[in-house]
DNA sequence: TTGAAAGCGTTACCAA
DNA sequence: TTGGTAACGCTTTCAA
């Protein structure tokens, strides 16, 4: 492969003068411009990423951490993130933690590493770890941890109220809570919101209707099957779409009506929520992903002030409520 | 921030030795490691990423090439692919191309750039564009492909054959078929596929059955209100469960039977699938990842031959059909 | 407008 | 077991 040392000999210049060109700047004579190109043409010339990222001293390239890329939030999320990144010339680099604690705190050395030029969260389950993430580059979280770093995110703990409030108001006086990984920075604002709620309401809730890590539509079947066992509350808030589709699928064949029986809460508004008329929480996600990007992508280039933020959830009412 | 040459001038010993404690190799003094290491710790060395990749002459990262990270089959693709990276220690870029055959070519600098060290195409809408990309390096696409570069793709001619010797088995006389987009490589395999099944087979088809770029839930409920105004066919073909289940719902809203009026089958087997309890393809896309990952790993690595390969896919049946 | 040379922070080869 | 030094391929400063 070509480099440009074997550009300037060819051409009878020096790298510089190479360099110059490369980077569109001026004072080139025309001929020598023409020259140079000529000879990268032949030679098939293309420049060295790393060797420029190390010169430079930076990468063009962002990275986001995820849990997993296959859940609807997540991808939702990359998609916005992803589509900033074209427009201004970036490049995504995707780190799936799957909750791991070790690996969370490993995708710091993306930063530390100079491979990255900043990182967005997608969800971290150790939040002191930020503390240290941003001395070592730009952070923006999409999870509130504005008290660490700039942070955009949804206002879960008002749509948890949302949803309780319209449960309650459909006349339901017992009420379950099912959440997917409850150590995460929005397990944990639900859980608070849900808590603080009951306090100031007569609304009931029981440990034994309560669950947390579940994620698919079929920990929803599962689920289902555990709460036949016991007394059903009136209503259930699940924190995602395919796990309530899944316990309103089991419910349904074990002919329990919904919401007749017990009224069902999803979260997200995924094609499967329109299908089954779940009544959920919609949120701007793919949005979300491109204001932290831009925030990033601004923040690392000094050009504003870091600021957080609050997006507001809307409360789709359907069927099963 | 601390670099090699300062840790070795506060250890007293060469950059070279430095060198070798980081990358675990023997040979080096257990007394100079100790004092190397608490060097090391005590300024918060980090080794630079870039420096490392440019030395070495790779950087332990493959791209992705996606359309869109949104859609069902890439996400899933991409976590196959991110599960595998994980795993084997390497790093994951996510390339957008929004089909746009500009940034399908820029994707290509990557490679050239020597920024990854392999390229998985998920899908490419020019595929001449492979002939040059594997000149530049390992290269494994995820659709048929395999005259070009090595190719793992499922086969979706037999599941079009499958679904539709299945409806006919159930007595179907006609039969329907709406794809996604009808000029990439799965939709020509998936028609030809289908014209193919008709011409042996005592099944109908006319025009006034067939649609086409329906991609969501809510093409599916529009295309439902334009078989209305015609008579069904026994049983439609769907390319996509979304699709599906927006059909299944403007027909059941109709007061038209799913699958005693018409019956309806879907593709991928996503969680809408299962609760609509919709007849399908199975595809394990996650699987199709991995195998991807691997194999271009392992390419990259020169410790096997690239092959390429035909997944098989599996018929689901349920209560559409 | 051009070029020489000093970085950027590693790795890896060759001697010792 | 160690160290010196030449790569790796580019950018950037300083002089000319």
């Amino acid at each position: 492969m070509a480099n440009i040392s074997d550009i300037a000999k060819q051409a009878g210049v020096s790298k510089s003068t190479v360099s110059r060109v490369l980077n569109g700047h001026k004072h080139v004579s025309k001929e020598k411009r023409r020259i140079i190109l000529d000879v990268m043409e032949r030679l098939e010339y293309s420049p060295n990423g790393n060797a420029i990222n190390l010169s430079r001293g930076k990468t063009n390239t962002i990275g986001v951490l995820v849990p997993r890329v296959g859940h609807p939030f997540f991808h939702q999320l990359l998609e916005g993130i992803g589509l900033v990144c074209m427009e201004r010339n970036h490049t995504l680099l995707v780190i799936q933690t799957e909750h791991d604690p070790a690996k969370e705190e490993a995708s710091m050395q993306y930063l530390r590493d100079k491979r990255i030029d900043g990182l967005i969260i997608g969800a971290i389950s150790q939040p002191q770890l930020l503390e240290t993430m941003r001395t070592v580059g730009p952070v923006v979280a999409c999870e509130d941890h504005q008290d660490i770093v700039p942070s955009l995110f949804f206002n879960h703990g008002k749509a948890i109220t949302m949803l309780l409030q319209h449960v309650e108001e459909r006349g339901a006086k017992t009420v379950g809570l099912c959440l997917g990984n409850p150590d995460s920075g929005v397990g944990r604002v639900r859980r608070e919101a849900f808590d603080q709620y009951l306090k100031t309401s007569t609304l009931c809730h029981g440990i034994q209707w309560y669950a947390d890590r579940c994620y698919s539509f079929e920990d929803g079947q599962a689920l289902a099957g555990q709460l036949l066992t016991i007394d059903l509350p009136d209503a259930i808030i699940v924190g995602n779409d395919e796990v309530a589709a899944g316990l309103i699928d089991q419910f349904r064949k074990d002919g329990i009506r919904v919401p007749e029986d017990i009224a069902i809460t999803g979260f997200d508004d995924v094609p499967i929520a329109r299908a089954l008329e779940i009544t959920t929480i919609r949120q701007p996600v793919v949005m979300l992903g491109r204001l932290a990007a831009e925030q990033l992508l601004s923040d690392a280039l000094n050009q504003s002030e870091s600021a957080s933020s609050l997006l507001e959830p809307s409360l789709m009412i359907r069927q099963t409520t």
